[in-house]
DNA sequence: CATTTTAAT
DNA sequence: CTGCATTAAAATG
């Protein structure tokens, strides 16, 4: 959407240029010249937006430069700006390096590697499917003007603080989204600032879809004005161009929710992406499906234009010699060695134009990490620093209940008043989900960021679960199958349980419930010298943890530079046309543990435990089942459960202890009684 | 080498 | 001059 800036495509080029004139007119500066890159940093990814033709990009380039001097947000990017200029000295002189290493007849294998990697890709092209990204235009702005006409006539923007998004009006003063709200002022001088109010524009969304749905019922939200489709089925059932069927659909939006959208047709969804913003606003562009058709557009295609490849990865691409897609031939025997194998891929890719053409409901993506941050004046005091994570704490719990998931992995985020950002993270001894727990494991880092600089003074703070555990029923356990459940009392098994509560099942971990802020220092090292040995003992516990993650091939894997798919981004789960409001996700998790619940029921009546090894069913009862285990084991010795294990976990969440550690840990339990673990940890740390 | 942190989109 | 999610790579030990 619009309010990501640096996801907005633009002519790179013409930006180039632009900052080159706005350089000239500056040179009264001391150090002018070395701000060119600063300068177009600064002026943004969508100057060349639509909507932004006749506007004097110099003057707007000046302008946005002497709003943004000197303020401490200036300066972050100027060091930002310099170490990404360092950064690219050195990948030149690798390059240089790489250069001189193929004179002399190397790189031979690289050479054969980008054969191959071409080669396989281009085995996998397919041009059956007909993808469509749409892009509605100027959304928020849209549906304001939709309330109140007489904005039509005025530019204004929509989001203080900074634009989300603006009207045609005020982008030819060269506003536009992303940009902070007095510089747009600046600009453009009685600009009119409304809020956002993302109830209407998730009305409006639900209108849209009602009719994209017509074309693709599984079309797949990228955010709240965009949208990926498959209309090859329609297209054949209706007997329609792919182009009439779009300009169909468009028309049919704008008779049903009084919005224009622009659209993009092409066989894969990379390429729908990047031809939607041809022919913005109220447009549409096709790149036939033929190769020789994918190959011309990419040809002279400003690698800006990709999404995956942003501002920095475009001026690295730029120093190297590759302008556009098609630049990038002529440079793939240097591309693994500069970039990293991924990187190479992803170029490779996206010179022959291919790209991912399966679309499908964004809900359908499994989701790596919950976290909240917010932005503040500037915060320096313990007490109130404290506070503010305390409540961090509290929106995060919200979203995790909202979600069902624990983490195994806590991240603290923040900002400091000169923005940079840090980040520091921990395992805490098992999933964590409540305010407690999150503040209680938080609280430490951020005291130790005090300590590491005195007058730590913050403008974000954040706080993000990556490793999720989910804590929805019915899930697949590390072995692959399901486990069995039973109601009565193992319904417990789960181990997860909702609601935020700190009491612990089996009195496994006690986690204090009070208010521990003040906490003496000796109480808090013998908690942690417990959790220390806790841990130790606890991989099981963590393992199980891992089984309750879906099973690895229901896991997509997606990466930004995923040849065959489009960059995964925050958007999958924007809140977009399969917007879900907070009561709908509620309402489908409780659907999905009534789900689980009623499958749990089914198998049978008396509990049982699958045997991890030989996976029979075995009676719920501790001892006999233990001794099952220890029999089964003596079968197949321990090196082999432990391979298997890790050939499972593989595929899934990075493990929370280092792999040699966890085969180690894994085995133990089962060999003798514990090694001095409790039977009742014992019990937990199996089967939880 | 694996894990943690940062940088990037 | 926001906020959220994700990933790759660099730094670290």
């Amino acid at each position: 959407m619009e309010r990501m800036p640096r996801h907005n495509d633009d002519l790179a080029a013409e930006a180039e240029d632009a900052v080159a004139t706005a350089a000239s007119t500056t040179s009264a500066l001391p150090d002018a010249s070395q701000h060119h890159t600063l300068k177009y940093h600064l002026l943004g990814p969508s100057l060349t937006k639509s909507g932004q033709d006749g506007v004097d990009q110099s003057k707007v380039s000046e302008i946005i430069y002497n709003a943004s001097k000197g303020s401490k947000y200036f300066t972050n990017e100027e060091n930002k700006d310099k170490s990404l200029t360092a950064k690219i000295d050195r990948i030149l002189a690798k390059k240089r390096e790489l250069q001189r290493i193929e004179a002399q007849g190397g790189l031979k294998n690289e050479l054969k590697a980008a054969e191959i990697c071409i080669e396989e890709l281009e085995y996998g092209r397919d041009l059956s499917q007909t993808i469509v990204h749409i892009d509605c235009d100027a959304f928020y702005a849209a549906v304001e003007e939709l309330d109140r006409p007489e904005l039509k006539d005025v530019p204004f923007a929509v989001g203080m603080g900074v634009l989300t998004t603006c009207n045609y009006h005020a982008r030819k003063f060269g506003c536009r989204s992303g940009m902070a709200g007095f510089v747009a002022d600046k600009l453009c001088p009685g600009l009119i600032h409304l809020p956002l109010n993302f109830e209407k524009y998730t009305a409006k969304a639900k209108e849209v879809r009602t009719v994209l749905e017509q074309y693709d019922p599984r079309f797949e939200s990228a955010s709240m004005d965009e949208a990926y489709l498959n209309i090859t089925t329609y297209c054949q059932e209706h007997q329609l161009s792919p182009e009439d069927a779009v300009s169909q659909l468009r028309a049919q939006v704008h008779a049903h929710a009084k919005i224009t959208i622009s659209a993009g047709i092409a066989a894969n969804a990379r390429i729908a992406k990047i031809c939607s913003n041809k022919n913005k606003p109220n447009g549409q562009f096709l790149v036939p499906s033929d190769r020789a058709s994918i190959l011309a557009f990419m040809r002279h295609l400003p690698t800006r234009k990709v999404n995956g490849i942003g501002r920095v990865f475009e001026r690295e691409l730029d120093a190297i010699g590759v302008k556009t897609c098609g630049d990038i031939y002529a440079q793939r025997i240097y591309l693994s060695r500069l970039f990293g194998e991924k990187a190479f891929n992803f170029l490779v890719s996206v010179h022959l134009g291919l790209g991912r053409t399966d679309v499908r409901p964004a809900e359908e993506f499994e989701r790596k990490s919950v976290g909240t941050e917010s932005t503040f004046h500037d915060l320096s005091s313990p007490a109130e620093l404290r506070e503010k994570l305390r409540w961090t704490a509290e929106e995060l719990e919200k979203d995790m209940l909202r979600t069902g998931f624990r983490g195994r992995t806590l991240v603290l985020k923040i900002k400091l008043h000169s923005y940079e950002v840090l980040s520091r993270q921990v395992q805490p001894p098992r999933a964590v989900g409540t305010k407690e727990e999150l503040y209680r494991f938080a609280e430490p880092m951020l005291e130790k960021l005090e300590r590491e600089m005195d007058g730590m003074k913050l403008r974000l703070m954040g706080l993000r679960c990556t490793h999720l555990v989910s804590t929805k029923k019915g899930e697949v356990d590390f072995f692959g199958r399901v486990r069995r459940r039973v109601s009565e009392q193992g319904a417990e098994v789960d181990g997860q349980e909702r609601g935020g509560v700190d009491v612990d099942e089996d009195g496994w971990q006690k986690w204090p419930t009070g208010d521990e802020e003040f906490e003496d220092a000796a109480r808090q090292e013998r908690q942690e010298e417990a959790e220390e040995t806790e841990r130790l003992s606890q991989q099981y516990e963590q393992q199980e943890d891992e089984e309750q993650d879906p099973p690895p091939s229901a896991q997509r894997q997606t990466s930004k530079y995923d040849p065959d798919g489009a960059p995964s981004d925050y958007r999958r789960y924007g809140n977009g046309f399969a917007w879900r409001s907070i009561l709908e996700e509620e309402a489908a998790a409780a659907a999905a543990e009534r789900a689980a619940e009623e499958a749990a029921k089914e198998p049978v009546g008396r509990e049982q435990w699958d045997c991890p090894i030989c996976g029979v069913p075995q009676a719920a009862e501790e001892k006999g089942f233990n001794a099952h285990i220890d029999g089964c084991l003596s079968r197949r010795t321990i090196k082999e459960i432990v391979r298997s294990t890790d050939e499972v976990s593989e595929n899934k969440a990075p493990m929370a202890v280092p792999a040699s550690t966890a085969k180690r840990k894994r085995g133990r339990p089962v060999l003798k009684d514990g090694g001095g673990r409790t039977d009742q940890g014992r019990k937990r740390a199996f089967f939880a």
